[in-house]
DNA sequence: AACGGTGCCAACCGCGCCGGT
DNA sequence: CACCGGCGCGGTTGGCACCGT
């Protein structure tokens, strides 16, 4: 059985004070992120090391954006959730200045009913409730090779009739929240539109809390990772 | 004004991964 | 190779704000 991460007794629990704001910043600024389990006592909070690790990374941290979402994050979001699944961590790694945290709020409050509304199943991003025939997928097309989700979302009518026409394929993730990639039976990506003309979010150098994307491959399975490596991560250099 | 319902988001929890020994 | 500890991730929860009745 694995130890606590900390002696829950002498923690603080709950919202953080204006007051263990300014220590953990202070820390930080001084003495650099890393060692979580040991900076709350050297920082002199009563906090455990995973709380003000989330604390820094969700909400102090200098170059976060906050805010609303822009139509195109929102749009980066769908197609990468499309990708990848829940895997909040990779598509915030993409949006710069928003955090795991935040994309999956957001997806879970806003895109996940956005593209319910549409009649989209927000799990496998296609169609509810339409008997489609099952086509090979090689007579499957894209939805579109020039709209953007943005534009579907404006105008859902023709987004699910492209859907429908085009984006069939053998994929069964009716609702896991699973991707793609999980699954060799699928063998293909999504039907969406994956005209993914990403610009890398960063300049040189990467900053340090982008460098971890860098071992993209070592970060999803093993079967993603070589679909990831061959399909996915061109699209993104 | 009071109340209940709903949505949003910060924070917590448990687990898996990975590096060190 | 096995074990251990730290870190990071995704799912879930709790509390607050807002809105409608």
């Amino acid at each position: 059985m694995r130890k606590p991460c900390c002696d829950k007794q002498d923690t603080n629990k709950g919202a953080w004070s204006k007051q263990e704001d300014l220590k953990l910043i202070e820390y930080i600024r001084k003495n650099g992120e890393g060692c979580w389990r040991t900076l709350p006592q050297a920082a002199g909070l009563l906090r455990c090391g995973k709380s003000c690790r989330l604390r820094w990374i969700n909400y102090l941290r200098p170059d976060l954006k906050r805010g609303n979402f822009a139509e195109d994050e929102e749009d980066l979001i769908i197609k990468l959730h499309a990708l990848l699944g829940n895997r909040w961590s990779l598509i915030a790694g993409r949006l710069p200045g928003r955090t795991d945290n935040e994309v999956k709020n957001y997806w879970n409050s806003h895109l996940r009913r956005k593209l319910m509304n549409m009649g989209i199943d927000p799990n496998n991003h296609r169609p509810n409730n339409v008997n489609l025939p099952r086509l090979h997928h090689q007579n499957s097309q894209t939805v579109s090779s020039t709209a953007t989700l943005s534009e579907a979302l404006k105008n859902p009518t023709n987004y699910q009739q492209q859907a429908r026409s085009g984006g069939n394929n053998n994929c069964d993730h009716e609702s896991d929240g699973t991707s793609c990639l999980e699954d060799d039976s699928c063998g293909r990506l999504p039907d969406l539109n994956l005209d993914l003309t990403i610009t890398a979010p960063w300049s040189n150098p990467v900053p340090d809390n982008l460098k971890e994307e860098q071992n993209f491959e070592s970060k999803v399975s093993k079967k993603s990772s070589e679909f990831a490596s061959s399909t996915i991560l061109p699209l993104f250099r």
